[in-house]
DNA sequence: GATCACATGTAAGAAGTTACATGATTCT
DNA sequence: AGAATCATGTAACTTCTTACATGTGATC
C-alpha cells in the first residue's frame, strides 16, 4: 500500500496498454506529451528494476529477434496496484500541487475503471478545482502587492489556468456522459 | 553558474521582498499559493544552509526579542544570482516541463528587472507557449486512440491549459504596456 | 566501414520526504 | 498550567539527474 513514485504508475499504465521494452518506454517519454517524464536511462531502468523486484511487472518475451531485449508487461498485482491508484479520492493537496498526476490518472482510466467511475472522477475534479479557484480568488482579494505588479499578474495566471481545468472537466464530463449514455445528475 | 533547485530561487525572491526567519518562509509556503513548495523543516533548513554556505543569504538580526531566531536577507551575490535566473531565456523544455518555474520567475520579476525586460519576457512566453500548443495539436491530429477516450480527453486538457496560459500572457502583456507606457510592437 | 537506432545498465551526487528531536514564548 | 505558536535543526531513506559504459543490428 506504500506510495510509489509517479513514474512507476506511468510505466504501469503504458505497459498495460502495450507490452514494451525499456527503450520503447524511453521513446514514448521522448516523443509524446508524456515527456514530462525524463527519458534518461538513469530514471527508467532503476524504475523498471524496482517494479520487477516488487513483482508488478515481468518479462513477456523478446523484442523482435534482438537478444538482450525484454518486452515487459504488468503482472496481476501490477494491474491491481494501477487500479488502486486510479481509484483514489481526489484531495485538495493533489489539485494544488499535483494536478499533472490527476490528469495522468484520467488518461489511463477508461481501460481499467467503468464508465460510472470515470464520470465520478470528472465530477469530483470539477468540484475540487472550482473550490480551489475560489480559494485563489479569496486570497487575491485580500493579498498584498499593488494591482498590476507581476506578483499579482502571476496569481491571475494561476486563477486562469485552474479555471480552464475546471471548464475542461465539465465539458469532458458532458461529452463522456453523452457517449456512454449516463444519466445527467 | 551551476543550476540551483527551484526552492533556492523561491527563497531568494521572498527574502528580497522582505527579510524573514526560516519559520516565516515556512508560513508563506503553508498559507499562500507559493504552497507548491513544501513547508517541511526538512526542505527549508537544508536549503537555507546551502544558500548561506554559498554566501547568497546572510543574517540580518533577530526576529522580535526571540533568541535563536535569525532574520535572513540576500547578499549582493544572492541578488545577482536571482537576477541571472530571472533574465534567462525561455526554452521549449521549460514551457513543457517547468511552466511553474517560469511563472515564479515572472512573479518576482518587477522588483529586479526593468519594465522592458518584463515586457520581453511576456512576449517570449506567449510565443513559446503558442508554439507548444500547436505541437500538441499536431500530435493530437495524428495520435493513436479513439476520440472520446480518456487519453484523448487528457490531451485536450493539455491543449486547453496551455491555451489559457498563452491567452493570459497576451493579456498580461497588454496590461503591463498600458501601465508602463511602452510602445506597442 | 561508419554511423545511427536499438538496447540495457551503473555510479556519484544532489535534493526532497518523513519522522524525530528540542526548546522558548505567548496566549488562554 | 497547558496548549499553541515560534523557532531550528538532524537522520534515514528514496528518488532523480548527469555522466559513464557497453554492445548488437541495420542502414548508407
Amino acid at each position: 500500500m506504500k506510495r510509489r513514485p509517479l513514474l512507476d504508475y506511468a510505466i504501469l499504465g503504458l505497459l498495460a496498454q502495450q507490452p514494451m521494452t525499456g527503450y520503447g518506454l524511453r521513446r514514448v517519454f521522448a516523443s509524446t506529451p508524456m515527456g514530462v517524464f525524463s527519458d534518461s536511462p538513469g530514471s527508467i531502468y532503476p524504475a523498471l528494476a524496482r517494479l520487477e523486484r516488487d513483482r508488478l511487472i515481468r518479462s513477456a518475451g523478446q523484442s523482435g529477434a534482438r537478444q538482450g531485449s525484454r518486452l515487459l508487461e504488468p503482472t496481476r498485482a501490477g494491474l491491481a496496484t494501477l487500479r488502486r491508484w486510479l481509484s483514489a479520492k481526489i484531495t485538495r493537496e493533489e489539485v494544488m500541487r499535483r494536478i499533472d498526476e490527476l490528469l495522468l490518472r484520467f488518461a489511463f482510466m477508461d481501460r481499467h475503471l467503468d464508465a460510472a467511475s470515470v464520470d465520478r472522477f470528472l465530477g469530483e475534479l470539477a468540484g475540487a478545482v472550482s473550490t480551489y479557484v475560489n480559494e485563489l480568488r479569496a486570497f487575491a482579494r485580500q493579498a498584498p502587492g499593488p494591482p498590476g505588479s507581476t506578483g499579482r499578474l502571476a496569481l491571475e495566471h494561476g486563477i486562469a489556468a485552474f479555471r480552464a481545468t475546471a471548464q475542461w472537466a465539465r465539458r469532458a464530463r458532458a461529452a463522456w456522459r453523452k457517449s456512454h449514455a449516463l444519466a445527467v445528475s
